[in-house]
RNA sequence: GGAUGUUUAGCUCAGCUGGGAGAGCAUCGCCUUUACACGGCGGAGGUCAGAGGUUCGAGCCCUCUAACAUCCACCA
C-alpha cells in the first residue's frame, strides 16, 4: 500500500539505479523498428544547468514515449570536449596553481585537461541520473574518443582533397585573451561606450592645411596605408593623389578614391588599415596596398609601432592619443556607443588581425542543404519557422574559419616541410621527424561536433549500429545553437553519408530567471536544477519543464509552478492511494465487454479513451505543453473530483455491478500514471509497482491504446452531474452549508434511476422523488433535459425572482441563438454538423422558456 | 538596416489545421465529508495590444500601426 504521503525524496531513490541494472535504458531489440536520438553532448567545463535539463527533460520525455510505443529507442549520451571553454577553464586552474601551460608544455597540458575532463564526466553523470535519463550509458561518446579521432580525420582529408577546405590569409577576429582565431558566429556583438577621435592628417605639400579624420581605434594608426575618399565627393576632388602624414607614425600615405567610402558618413575621408579591418582589406587587396600587422595575438602593439611596441592596445592608445595632442594634431574626442564585438567565451574585445588560418569553403556545403531542403527527404523542424533560420543563415554563409590556436582539441592534420611550402595531411608525421613539423594550431570544437550523430554511431565504420540507427529520428535542442551545430550536422551529414542526420528538429527556447532575464554567471541569477530536483523532486522539475515550454519560446523559471506540479503529482498520488485502497488486494485485471460497465464507469472509460486520443496525438508533435493540459483536465474534472467521488457510493452499494468499478478503477489509474509516465517516471513507477499486477518496472509497459469501438451516450451522467452543480451553487447563493439536507424532486425524461443513490450524497438530499407533474408550489431550477423542485420554503416573492433569472438568461440565449439560425448564409455556408448542434440547443431553449413562463404564471 | 517572435484574467503563461475564452498562482465565500488542506465545493475577475480587411463566423487568416524581446548584418 502507498504511504499517505507523496515523499518524492523515497520515491526517487534507487530507481535509476534499478533502471540501469536491468538494462532497461539500453537498446539493441532489433524485433522492434528503431528510434534513435543523440543527446546534445554538454561541454565538459563543469555542471549541467537548466539549459540541459530543459534539453534532457524533453529528450526522455520522447525516449519514454517511443519505447512505450513499442520502438527499440537509442538515446545516446557522450560529452564534447568544448575546446576554447574547457581550455580557458584549465589554463585559470593552471594560474591559480602558479603555472600556466606554456610551463608546463602541451604534453603536460594535455594531460591536465584529460584529468579535468574524467572528473566533469562524473559530475555528470550523476547529474544525469538525477534527471532520470534513460540513456544507454554502454554506448556513450566523447568528441575527442578514438572513433571520433577517426571520423574528424576522414572528413579533414577528404574535405581538403576536394578543396573544400584550405589555408589563407584572411581577417579574423582574435581573442586577445585566449589568444586564438575565433569563427564569426564566436563573437558577440555589444553596445559598448566609445569616443571618436579626430585627428589631422596633414598635407606634405601645405603642412597647415589637414584632412580630418576619424577613428574609433587610433591603435591601429599604424598599419594605416592610405586615406579613402569618394571619388563624387565635391569636397575632397582635388586632394585625390595628393599625400598626407600619419600622425602616428610621420608616415606619409596617399589619398585615394574609392566609392566604399560613405559621402555621408563623419567627415567622409577614411584612414585604411588593411591588416585590422575586414573592409579596409578588401580595399588593400584591390589596390595592391602594403598591409602591415602591428598587432600581436595577445592584443599588445608589435614592432611596428616604435616605442609604442610590446604595450597593450588600450594602453597604447592613451599614450599615443597623449602624443599626437602635443603636436596639435588631435582635433576632438566624442562620445558614441557602439557596437563592439567581444569574444562570446572570454568576453575580450575582438581585435580584427590579418592572419593565415584553415578555413571551410562553405557554398558547396550549404547549397547542398538548401537544396535538400527543397526535398522530400528535408529536416523538418518543430516549429517549422526555424527552417528559416537555418536556410537565412546558410543562404548567406562566410567561409568557416576552423583553426584555433588552442592545445585542446583534435589537431590539425597537417605536416609542414622544414624549410619549404610542401605541406601533407597526414595524422602521422609523413618522413623524417626532424624534416616536418605538424600545425600547431587544433580544430574548432564545433568541427567535431558536427558530426556527433553519424560519428557517435561508429561512422566512418558501416557499423551495425550505424547502420540500424541513422539517420537519427529526432534531435531536440535550443534555438540558440542552430548555427553553431545543428547547420553543421546538416551539412557535414548531407556530404558525407547523403543522408540527414535526423529527420526531426524539436527547438525549445531558453530557461529565464522569474524576471525573464537571461541566466547569467555575472548576475548569478541561474537555476541549479539540482537545487530544485532536491527541493521538489525530479519528476516536479520535469514536469514544470514540459508544461511550461511552448515549443520554441523562451520560459521563465517559477518556482510556484514548480510546486503546482509538485501539488499535482501529489494528487495523482493520492487518487492512486484511493483507487489501491478500494481495490481487492489480488485484483487481477480483466478485459470486460463494455457495455456489461455501470453506467459512471462507462462515462470515465468512454472519456479515458477521448483522453488518450488526444494525448497520443500531442505527443506524437511534441506538443507536451498540450498533452499535459489534456491529461491534467481529465485527472482533475473527470477523474478525481467526479469519478473517485461517485465511486464512493459505487463500492458502497449492493445495487452496482463492484466488478465493474474495480475493472474502471484499474484500467483508469493505470492509463493515467502510464500517460504521466514519460513526464514523470518515479512516481509513475512508483505506483505501477503497487498495482496488484504488474511486470518489473513500468518501462517494460505498452501505452495505452484507444479504442475506437467506445461510444457512450453521456447525457444520463451528464444529467445527474449537472444536477449535483445545481443544488450545490444554489446552496451557497442562499446561504445554506454544504452539507445542509434538503428535499428534492426531479422531473426528466433521461433514465437516472439507478443514479439516484449519486445524487443523494453529493447534495445531502434526502427523499429524491422522480417525478412526472409539475409543481408550481416549490421552487424550480430549469435545466437541460428536466427541472429540480427544492422544498425550501422560501416566499413566493422569492421564488418568482428566481423564476425570473432564469428566464432572463434563457432569453438572453435564445436571442443568440435566433441571430444564428436566422442568417441564411450561415445556414448555408456552416458545416452541417455545427448548424444541426445549434438547431438542437435553440430547441431546448425554447422548452425550458416555454416552462419557466408556464412556471411563473402558475405562481 | 534586415528578419523573427511576443502583446490573452491581478501575476506568469497555455490555447494544436477559425465554430460560444483556459491553467497555475493570487483573490473572495463555505467546508477538517476517512485518497489528498500539496485538499474539496462555489464565486469574482478578459471589448484576447490598436485599426482595417477576408469569412456565415476571427484570440487564431491577411494588411497596417505601436510597444517590447531576440537573431542576423553593420560605416571607418
Amino acid at each position: 500500500m502507498l504511504d499517505k504521503r507523496y515523499d518524492f525524496k523515497e520515491i526517487e531513490k534507487g530507481k535509476v539505479k534499478k533502471w540501469k541494472e536491468s538494462g532497461y535504458f539500453k537498446a539493441g531489440d532489433t524485433s522492434k523498428l528503431p528510434f534513435s536520438m543523440v543527446i546534445p553532448p554538454p561541454n565538459v567545463t563543469g555542471v549541467l544547468h537548466i539549459g540541459h535539463a530543459i534539453d534532457n527533460t524533453f529528450q526522455d520525455i520522447i525516449a519514454r514515449y517511443k519505447k512505450a510505443k513499442g520502438f527499440d529507442v537509442l538515446y545516446l549520451p557522450g560529452v564534447d570536449h568544448a575546446g576554447i571553454a574547457t581550455q580557458a577553464k584549465v589554463d585559470a586552474k593552471l594560474k591559480e596553481e602558479g603555472t600556466d601551460r606554456f610551463k608546463i608544455g602541451r604534453e603536460n597540458f594535455l594531460k591536465e585537461a584529460f584529468k579535468w575532463k574524467e572528473e566533469k564526466s562524473d559530475i555528470i553523470h550523476s547529474q544525469w541520473e538525477k534527471m532520470g535519463i534513460m540513456i544507454d550509458y554502454s554506448r556513450e561518446r566523447f568528441t575527442l574518443d578514438e572513433g571520433f579521432q577517426d571520423a574528424v580525420y576522414k572528413v579533414f582529408k577528404t574535405l581538403y582533397d576536394e578543396g573544400l577546405i584550405y589555408r589563407g590569409e584572411r581577417i579574423v577576429n582574435y581573442d586577445p585573451e585566449m589568444k586564438t582565431a575565433l569563427s564569426n558566429i564566436e563573437i558577440v556583438y555589444k553596445e559598448d561606450k566609445g569616443h571618436f577621435y579626430y585627428f589631422k592628417y596633414r598635407f606634405v605639400d601645405e603642412p597647415t592645411k589637414y584632412l580630418e579624420i576619424a577613428t574609433t581605434r587610433p591603435e591601429t594608426m599604424f598599419g594605416d596605408t592610405c586615406i579613402v575618399v569618394n571619388p563624387n565627393d565635391e569636397r575632397y576632388k582635388d586632394i585625390i593623389g595628393k599625400k598626407v602624414i600619419n600622425p602616428a607614425n610621420n608616415e606619409v600615405i596617399p589619398v585615394i578614391a574609392d566609392e566604399y567610402v560613405d559621402i555621408e558618413f563623419g567627415t567622409g575621408a577614411m584612414k585604411c588599415t588593411p591588416a585590422h579591418d575586414p573592409n579596409d582589406f578588401i580595399i588593400g587587396q584591390k589596390y595592391n596596398l602594403p598591409h602591415p600587422i602591428i598587432m600581436n595575438v595577445d592584443g599588445t602593439m608589435n614592432e611596428n609601432c616604435g616605442k609604442y611596441a610590446s604595450m597593450d592596445r588600450f594602453v597604447c592608445r592613451e599614450a599615443l592619443l597623449k602624443d599626437i595632442k602635443e603636436h596639435d594634431d588631435l582635433i576632438k574626442i566624442e562620445e558614441i556607443t557602439h557596437q563592439v564585438g567581444h569574444s562570446e567565451r572570454s568576453d575580450a574585445v575582438v581585435e580584427p588581425i590579418l592572419s593565415k588560418q584553415w578555413f571551410v569553403k562553405m557554398k558547396p556545403l550549404a547549397d547542398r542543404v538548401l537544396e535538400n531542403q527543397k526535398s522530400e527527404n528535408k529536416v523538418k523542424f518543430y516549429p517549422e519557422r526555424f527552417e528559416n533560420v537555418l536556410t537565412r543563415w546558410l543562404s548567406n554563409i562566410d567561409d568557416w574559419c576552423i583553426s584555433r590556436q588552442l592545445w585542446w582539441g583534435h589537431r590539425i592534420p597537417v605536416w609542414y616541410k622544414n624549410g619549404s611550402e610542401e605541406m601533407v595531411v597526414s595524422r602521422t608525421c609523413p618522413g623524417k621527424e626532424d624534416e616536418w613539423k605538424q600545425d600547431e594550431d587544433v580544430l574548432d570544437t564545433w568541427f567535431s561536433s558536427a558530426l556527433w550523430p553519424f560519428a557517435t554511431l561508429g561512422w566512418p565504420k558501416e557499423t551495425d549500429d550505424f547502420k540500424r540507427y541513422f539517420p537519427t529520428s529526432c534531435l531536440v535542442t535550443g534555438y540558440d545553437i542552430i548555427f553553431f551545430w545543428v547547420s553543421r550536422m546538416i551539412f557535414q551529414s548531407l556530404h558525407f553519408t547523403n543522408n540527414i542526420p535526423f529527420k526531426d528538429v524539436v527547438i525549445h527556447g531558453l530557461v529565464r530567471d522569474s524576471l525573464g532575464r537571461k541566466m547569467s554567471k555575472s548576475l548569478g541569477n541561474g537555476v541549479d536544477p539540482v537545487a530544485v530536483i532536491d527541493k521538489y523532486g525530479t519528476d516536479s522539475l520535469r514536469y514544470f519543464l514540459a508544461t511550461t515550454a511552448a515549443p520554441g519560446l523562451d520560459m521563465r523559471y517559477s518556482e510556484e509552478k514548480v510546486q503546482a506540479a509538485n501539488a499535482y503529482l501529489n494528487k495523482i498520488w493520492n487518487s492512486a492511494r484511493f483507487a489501491l485502497m478500494n481495490l481487492p488486494n489480488d485484483y487481477k485485471f480483466e478485459e470486460m465487454d463494455f457495455a456489461s460497465l455501470n453506467e459512471v464507469d462507462k462515462f470515465i472509460i468512454s472519456r479515458l479513451n477521448e483522453t488518450i486520443l488526444k494525448v497520443t496525438n500531442a505527443m506524437e508533435k511534441y506538443e507536451f505543453g498540450i498533452a499535459c493540459q489534456i491529461l491534467h483536465s481529465f485527472v482533475y474534472d473527470d477523474f478525481c473530483d467526479f469519478y473517485l467521488e461517485m465511486c464512493k457510493v459505487t463500492l458502497q452499494n449492493d445495487s452496482f455491478n463492484k466488478k465493474s468499478t474495480y475493472y474502471t478503477l484499474f484500467k483508469s489509474l493505470k492509463s493515467i500514471i502510464l500517460m504521466i509516465y514519460p513526464f514523470a517516471p518515479f512516481i509513475s513507477e512508483e505506483i505501477y509497482l503497487s498495482l496488484s499486477e504488474h511486470k518489473d518496472s513500468i518501462m517494460l509497459e505498452s501505452y495505452p491504446n484507444s479504442e475506437s469501438n467506445i461510444s457512450f451516450d453521456e447525457s444520463n451522467v451528464l444529467f445527474v452531474k449537472n444536477v449535483i452543480e445545481k443544488i450545490r451553487s444554489y446552496k451557497v447563493d442562499n446561504s445554506l452549508a454544504p452539507n445542509q439536507k434538503i428535499s428534492l424532486k426531479i422531473k426528466t425524461n433521461k433514465n437516472i434511476s439507478s443514479l439516484i443513490s449519486y445524487i443523494e450524497r453529493f447534495t445531502f438530499a434526502s427523499n429524491i422523488e422522480l417525478t412526472s407533474e409539475e409543481r408550481h408550489d416549490l421552487t424550480s431550477l430549469v435545466i437541460n433535459d428536466g427541472i429540480i423542485y427544492i422544498d425550501d420554503n422560501i416566499s413566493k416573492e422569492e421564488k418568482l425572482n428566481k423564476l425570473n433569472l432564469q428566464l432572463e438568461n434563457i432569453n438572453k440565449e435564445i436571442k443568440r441563438s435566433e441571430a444564428l439560425l436566422n442568417n441564411e448564409k450561415f445556414l448555408a455556408k456552416a458545416k452541417k454538423e455545427k448548424v444541426d448542434e445549434e438547431k438542437e440547443k435553440y430547441q431546448k431553449y425554447k422548452e425550458k422558456k416555454e416552462i419557466l413562463e408556464e412556471k411563473i404564471k402558475n405562481i
